[in-house]
DNA sequence: AATGAAAGTGTTAAAAATACACTAATACCG
DNA sequence: CGGTATTAGTGTATTTTTAACACTTTCATT
């Protein structure tokens, strides 16, 4: 038998991965979906919701993340897919899909993204329909749903492999900040420590920023 | 309706990007399928197949590769998933499928592999049930089906960007290979050119090479 | 006003990257 | 076989980049 639902949606998902970063750390924003009838423990997950069938992948990524998130238009993007067969088959997971009334087969692969926000433009006390957001340490994730701390842990790999290349990092920071923010930001994220002398002259070659005459 | 193949198939693909070097070129592995009774033209292919629905992605990427290669043990790694919403509903394209006896929906999502195999372990004269498959320089790549060119950009770029940083590159050189071989792959891939002595005195700096006492 | 904490600033040394030209060996051809 | 053309092979000097290093100024705290 299937479900209705497999007309409208694939059996195909999509997770973000939502890099914040606040109080020195990084952070990952994780949605506490709440228990039902069946199954009353509290499950922590990533944001992401089954596919929506007339939707390209990106589209489907921002759409999934506005509605759970209210977060728009944010840096996102595409960074692995998983698929290993029983991912989604564990029990409570299953109890919990059930509950939710979102019924996918038994396979169900999932695509990856990855988006960066400034947590100040974007506070996380929005209350979707699927439960409460709220902005995680990444030293402090409990065990997620499915295979979503496989995800996070890529996800974290890619932003520390790309940080520096792809100077992403900037959309992660508040639009002004200090040489001394920014070091410390690097230094979190890659867990280095820079020469201050050194690290201010690298970035005062770099031309991408400019200095304020502002001071704190 | 649904068709009986989706009780093994999912609507989910995976296709590779097979990359080997010859002739001081970058080349790719097409496949040639033949016409049908109501479609006459040739169309070329990247190698690829629906995910069998018990398979992980990883393994049905290996499955799919030796189904239609014979190739089996190369390196082999997810690099991206493409879904545009109509990505297979190309007139020609439905056609072709339609004849191949893979109907898939409308809606099929990719799972992209990038492969890459040392051209003389791998002789392309083996003929699968898909069509002959042939080595095709990279810059001769006739259209494709599907967005099957999109994503040989793409795998290209990935190769471009990863050559030395992963040192994946010698995945696609023989056991054996002369400083000037190693050079020249370097160059003709990267579309640079480099000093002599200056790739010389690097290569050698590093250790993962040894040097035979051979001459050619 | 005194103390502590963080911000700000240049120079020197080491390492890495680049530029550069000739000789030796081999293959090719008359 | 000799002559010529092509490719392999080699070292040094210069520039650029990276890394190491310590004190003064400013601001906030008490």
């Amino acid at each position: 038998m299937l479900s209705n639902l497999e007309n409208k949606y694939t059996n195909l998902s999509v997770d973000c991965v939502i890099f914040g970063y606040r109080n020195e750390q990084l952070n990952v924003l994780l949605i506490k979906r709440k228990g039902s009838e069946n199954f009353s423990k509290e499950q922590y997950a990533l944001p992401g919701d089954l596919l929506d069938k007339k939707d390209s992948l990106d589209e489907a990524a921002e759409k999934i993340l506005f509605n759970l998130t209210h977060f728009k238009g944010i840096y996102l993007e595409q960074f692995y897919t998983f698929g290993a067969p029983r991912r989604v088959s564990n029990k409570a997971d299953r109890e919990w899909l059930k509950a939710s009334r979102k019924i996918p087969g038994e396979r169900v692969i999932t695509v990856a993204y990855f988006a960066l926000v400034k947590v100040e433009d974007y506070s996380a006390d929005y209350r979707s329909h699927d439960g409460e957001i709220s902005w995680t340490p990444i030293n402090e994730i409990p065990q997620l749903t499915f295979d979503h701390n496989q995800i996070v842990e890529k996800a974290h790999a890619y932003l520390r492999a790309n940080l520096i290349d792809k100077q992403i990092g900037f959309e992660l920071l508040p639009e002004k900040f200090t040489l001394s923010e920014l070091q410390s930001f690097y230094e979190t994220i890659l867990n280095v420590a820079y020469d201050k002398r050194n690290f201010r002259k690298n970035i005062k070659s770099q031309t991408f920023i400019k200095k304020l005459d502002e001071k704190v």
